[in-house]
DNA sequence: GCGGTATGTATACACCGTCCACATACGTTA
DNA sequence: TAACGTATGTGGACGGTGTATACATACCGC
């Protein structure tokens, strides 16, 4: 367990740093997006902030705060990977097809970036701490929407074009996140670990048909 | 963040413990069952067996070394719980009934394991470590088989009572697996994490019934 | 009965999160 | 403009962790 932790700020001229707060979370989301969650540490953020330990605690509560803080960037991001995948897929497309398109992308894009930015997405669900999860514009893309709630409006649009009964539209939207999640899940640290990433595509591409059939 | 930790053998009259490397392992399996994956901490255990830190070291090379034994355990713990399941539900039937019982309840009885022993659960999906997850016998429940062969034998036999046509059978361990997994994952510390278990217990049933129908 | 090897002990190190007391600079108000 | 209160960063410490290295003890095969 070999570590090189180094400082990117070793040393301030001006005893204020100006925007701790924004440095800290910066660097944690460097650790995270390279590590994981359990790689976001209290001390190497400030390390890099250039700044004494203790000073975190001026801006975040304790590791857990930080965390927190990095986790509501790390699904924002997603949000915005799944906005982007929207607006590609759906591109011409109306009614029905449309709606079919834009469920796929919701997928594939969630999947896109739990396979690009492992760690932030690893992150992104590191913890029970789900209460707010919905509507807090901290962890949204550009469209205002967080993850789920892009996924439920996808599932919306299901309804309006009659491609599923409004009898099973609740609670769908778990139905598809866990195919997807767990899916990810496999590839990321599963049993999918060591398979070769075009392969993943393929078997990817099933699971969200598995949804589309299975809903 | 309290931490009660005691020793349940503080004091030994033997120079030799005896069984030291099972002490460790269970008080290990004690930890994760109470706390998951990062419960499992070396000097605890060392602790609970009355045994000074450093002698974990003479039957583990590390604490992950630990950690992937009690992963082991917790797998084949969950193949157990799986094969009661299994046993239960297809009690009677026969063809295609009976392979349908059968995949059901490989869903069903990993659910419920995840659902009752959370920590173990968690720590048995804690690490990227699959290979070699097909085949050990450490991690196999009374049948021999881990709980990813009980899953393909259950597919295979969709196939042979022809429910799922050859051509689709490549890779469908993995599909059903996601679903079921990342339902597990999305109630255990995701945003189903609050809803009532008879709620649950409802959406994972309709959760299986999505697989068998998009397969 | 002796010697080697397996097992447990003692001591130490670096790292972590966090607490407390202190120092410095900034913003407000007199 | 000077004083002061508050926000922010520093210094030092504590108990926790995993792990390395050197030493002590007991068991086993000859």
């Amino acid at each position: 367990m070999t570590k090189r932790l180094r400082s990117k700020t070793p040393a301030r001229t001006t005893y204020r740093h100006g925007d701790l707060r924004r440095a800290l979370l910066e660097a944690g989301i460097a650790l995270a997006r390279a590590g994981g969650p359990d790689a976001i540490v209290l001390r190497e953020a400030t390390r890099r902030a250039g700044v004494v330990p203790n000073a975190a605690y001026r801006h975040f509560a304790s590791r857990q705060d930080l965390l927190e803080a990095v986790r509501s960037a790390a699904l924002s991001e997603l949000a915005r990977t799944m906005e982007a995948e929207i607006a590609k897929m759906r591109r011409g497309k109306t009614g029905a097809e449309a709606a079919r398109a834009n469920l796929r992308a919701v997928g594939t894009g969630y999947l896109r970036f739990a396979l690009s930015e492992t760690g932030l997405f690893r992150t992104a669900f590191a913890t029970p701490e789900f209460r707010g999860f919905i509507g807090d514009p901290a962890r949204s893309g550009e469209s205002g929407l967080n993850p789920f709630q892009l996924l439920s409006k996808a599932l919306d649009e299901f309804v309006e074009t009659g491609l599923l009964p409004v009898s099973r539209r609740p609670a769908a939207e778990f139905l598809a996140w866990s195919a997807v999640h767990g899916f990810a899940m496999l590839v990321i640290d599963g049993p999918l670990h060591t398979v070769p990433r075009a392969d993943i595509d393929g078997i990817g591409a099933r699971v969200i048909a598995m949804v589309e059939a299975g809903l």
